[in-house]
DNA sequence: CAAATCATGTAATGTGTTACATGATTCG
DNA sequence: CGAATCATGTAACACATTACATGATTTG
């Protein structure tokens, strides 16, 4: 339920098209979704029958038509009351934890290369995550709260992998120590 | 798909009935499925399909009879397999930085109530892991590598929140700064 | 010339949660 | 005496992902 909002929210900021926002959801990772069509297009769909998004379809040469959706007086207050909620507790689904429970059943060496190639995966994560907020922090944003809101968001996003990466390396280092051969 | 290999790695430890694993699962953090009746017990039947454990039923007087379940050679196979599987990074679901992300459209005193009542309850969510954590330490287990890999495990978790508590109160903290009135 | 982009949507399938159903026993 | 525990399972629904379908245009 919450894709909905998630949404309204960006559609709060400027009228969008579906296909829009399937690009903006799906390249984020604060809108942890997968952006599908299905997901996108239906969320539209039932946005607009309870009235709080207007359509408008902007009809181009050469391309499929685009439709336009607006939020409405409605929207903005479904949203501010959203917003005011209290909100749930993050989720972590971390499916190395998992792997690494049964990690005694294999042998030290093979356990070593696959933490070795979540470390990488992990780094690579964060260069990309910091790349985007490097772009991200180019769009002009209306209020210093705004600013700061989305700094804070973004921050928390890397300090989450920071930490992620800190945590295998020391794991790493360790490693030999407690299930070396 | 994962949760066939988490029930397959509680069931490398000891042959457990359904039930046990229902609560195994819906009271842990790592294993972070809702532990639903109809998640275990079809996997079970899964597993049992695909030869990956084996069935015995245990009549009980005064309850219903228990169906233990074992796991097979091709079992520990599959289980020592998929551990060396490429893990997938860790997906974080967190619906506050959603509703965060639009916090600039409410009055900013309202924003802080959320903000507390955010921080009470991951406050309280460390606690319980804490708690739980201290339970989890009393288990005896085999081998000094598995004790290791147990406490590192817990220990991601309980420093994911313990991040999270700190995150929040340095964002309340600055919070009239940059959105006061 | 193949692949990506633009732009909409549907179908099939997979995964997950809540609620329902049964029925004895034990605990507060 | 109501609620929780033990123990299995099914049904209905919600949520998500992948793939299919169309078709012109642009980019490598």
């Amino acid at each position: 339920m919450t894709i909905r909002y998630a949404i309204l929210g960006l559609l709060s900021r400027e009228p969008l098209s579906g296909y829009d926002l399937k690009k903006l959801i799906a390249d984020s990772d604060v809108f942890y979704w997968s952006g599908s069509n299905n997901q996108i297009y239906r969320a539209l769909v039932d946005l607009h029958r309870d009235g709080l998004v207007t359509q408008e379809v902007q009809p181009q040469e050469d391309r499929p038509a685009r439709k336009i959706y607006t939020i409405t007086g409605a929207g903005r207050d479904a949203l501010r009351a959203w917003v005011l909620t209290p909100p749930d507790l993050p989720q972590l689904r971390h499916p190395a934890l998992i792997q690494l429970a049964w990690g005694d059943q294999v042998e030290s060496g093979a356990l070593d290369a696959l933490l070795a190639a979540y470390e990488e995966e992990v780094r690579v994560k964060l260069l990309m995550l910091q790349e985007g907020a490097r772009r991200e922090a180019q769009v002009p944003v209306r209020t210093g709260c705004a600013r700061w809101l989305r700094d804070a968001i973004a921050g928390r996003l890397r300090a989450f992998y920071e930490h992620e990466l800190a945590w295998v390396r020391e794991l790493r280092a360790e490693l030999t120590d407690f299930c070396g051969e």
